[in-house]
DNA sequence: CTGTTAGCGCGTTCAC
DNA sequence: GTGAACGCGCTAACAG
């Protein structure tokens, strides 16, 4: 028969015959208590299956050891994988994460991090630099840390690290011009959904600059199904030498539409993905990509957002290199092609 | 200059001229305040910025609104769904979510939930029914209600809802035995380190009863190359005729296996995944697999879990149907191969 | 090194 | 319908 209540500090304390603060000491491992004393309490507390409450200790310190996280979504792996990078790197320094998927909504994100803030969390993390004006100003006013990751800016609210999107889709293009494809085309999300994605698919019209990039843009759904679909429906309206994907998944369906429709890869047409996945090692035809270090910004975010937690300066906006790795999904053009 | 403390109730009280507790029932929309107070109250509150202190209030009550989640991983899809169906329902009546993966370790998962009991959840949600006792002992003796899910058991913690894994693998093994099937294999995980897998293995066992079903079981890794690599030190020993995967991501790298390895599927070899994922949708070759309910037993545990927190009786253990997808990745064997 | 005092912000209780 | 006490469990600041 388990008693209703859990122990607190003072039953502790009561039980070890100190005071209420040597338990308190002791268990947070502060200077004020003899070794003598603290090997004693610690084995009691144990063995009472004592657990401090975490809102009585927040109240008073006014701050707590939660971490919001907020992503777009759980879908498709990226996000998922930096959330891994990063939710390792805080539960080693003891901090629990408490976490949100907007959809890409900003209102969504807005209301989370209202009621997140009641909670007087250590840190918070949005995914990119496009929020509410409220959300911006309401952080901005909490002297909370927080982290902006995947997107780049110069005027983070407070901290960013991730990739320069425009760079990366410039990265892809100049690939691509250098290869001498000429009839780009694009298939990605609604406009204004991702703008990360818009920023790659600017920095891709930036590097064609001459040539006009037609784009196809799939109602929302599962990526793999609106890259081929999407696919399919663009190449309706003529054939495209290479095709720019939002990402893997949507190029990896992408890659299966041609097939279907008949059109070797790559002979007859280019694939360029995003991001590097994993399934691209497996694939018989290595899909032309660009590789994100998604992991590696989980971890390097993490770390950037204790060190504020910690009072250590940090510099405020950090650009993560991206690699192209050119797989077997795009190759030279022959000049009478 | 934003003021360096966030407003509290007794800042509203005083600006509105009531007292606290006029503020406290407004606010939380209790009896015991006349309407007009009641607007009164609430606009200013609004335009003050005014945010409960949940740690306060928590304290309080001895019981939050937050939710603890725990998953073995983000990586592969299935969890995320799962995870994203119980978010939307757990989201919309107002609780925040506390997540945790455990990367299957037991230990990790208990020291999770030392930690998180510490803030008084208002449940906790477990992957699976393979716990550490302790883990056990100690969501009993809390009180707190607990779900269980992707797992099924007739003796649950508390709740539970999820599907019978045994049991689908006798679902995959009679698809294949029907088909004439007769020189069965299985690339998994380590034994242990996934349980369900395991059940799985078994269940397909039980079918074949009379045929030995060799296992290949590459080292942990990501699923669709450790699918790729398990398959081919599997045809190495000898070629069956048809390979159960622990899930669809290996399986699909099986499948570029076999094709590397010259074999075609399914005239010279079977393949059968396992939950259904929507990649299948776009293979040019449809793969035979089990469709899991992900999202919809997000949904149904989330619910469960709601009413527990109501103290609304349901009914302890659910198991979900599952449902057998012939793809084109098993065909009926003649009986001269 | 140890204990005492005084809250942290809010909701329960019980007066009015 | 309203408000004054009091306490939730814990820690900062001080006293000894």
């Amino acid at each position: 028969m388990p008693r209703a209540k859990p122990a607190k500090i003072e039953d502790v304390a009561a039980k070890a015959g100190v005071s209420i603060m040597s338990v308190s000491r002791a268990l947070r491992g502060v200077e004020g208590v003899s070794e003598k004393k603290r090997t004693e309490i610690l084995k009691l507390a144990r063995q009472m299956k004592y657990m401090p409450n975490s809102n009585a200790r927040s109240l008073v310190v006014a701050n707590s050891n939660l971490i919001g996280i907020s992503l777009p979504t759980f879908a498709g792996e990226v996000f998922a994988e930096i959330l891994s990078g990063m939710r390792g790197t805080f539960d080693s320094a003891g901090y629990s994460s408490v976490i949100d998927t907007t959809e890409y909504s900003r209102t969504a994100e807005l209301s989370w991090v209202k009621r997140l803030l009641s909670w007087q969390p250590a840190a918070i993390i949005l995914t990119g630099i496009d929020h509410d004006p409220e959300t911006r100003a309401l952080l901005q006013a909490s002297k909370i840390p927080v982290l902006e990751i995947w997107d780049h800016t110069g005027d983070p609210i407070d901290a960013c690290v991730g990739i320069d999107h425009f760079s990366a889709g410039e990265l892809m293009g100049q690939h691509a011009m250098e290869l001498g494809y000429c009839r780009p085309a694009f298939v990605t999300t609604p406009r204004g959904h991702d703008i990360r994605a818009d920023a790659r698919l600017e920095g891709v019209r930036s590097v064609f600059s001459g040539a006009e990039i037609r784009a196809s843009r799939p109602p929302l759904g599962n990526a793999f199904l609106t890259g081929f679909h999407g696919t399919l429906k663009l190449i309706e309206g003529g054939t495209p030498d290479v095709i720019f994907y939002l990402n893997d998944h949507m190029a990896f369906g992408g890659m299966m539409a041609c097939g279907q429709a008949g059109l070797q890869v790559p002979d007859q047409i280019g694939i360029v993905g995003f991001n590097g996945l994993d399934i691209t090692g497996v694939l018989p035809v290595k899909l032309t990509t660009i590789k994100t270090p998604r992991r590696l910004m989980g971890i390097t975010g993490a770390r950037t957002i204790l060190a504020k937690i910690n009072g250590v300066s940090v510099e405020a906006a950090k650009a993560l290199p991206v690699e192209l790795v050119a797989g077997e999904t795009t190759r030279p053009q022959s000049i009478t092609n």
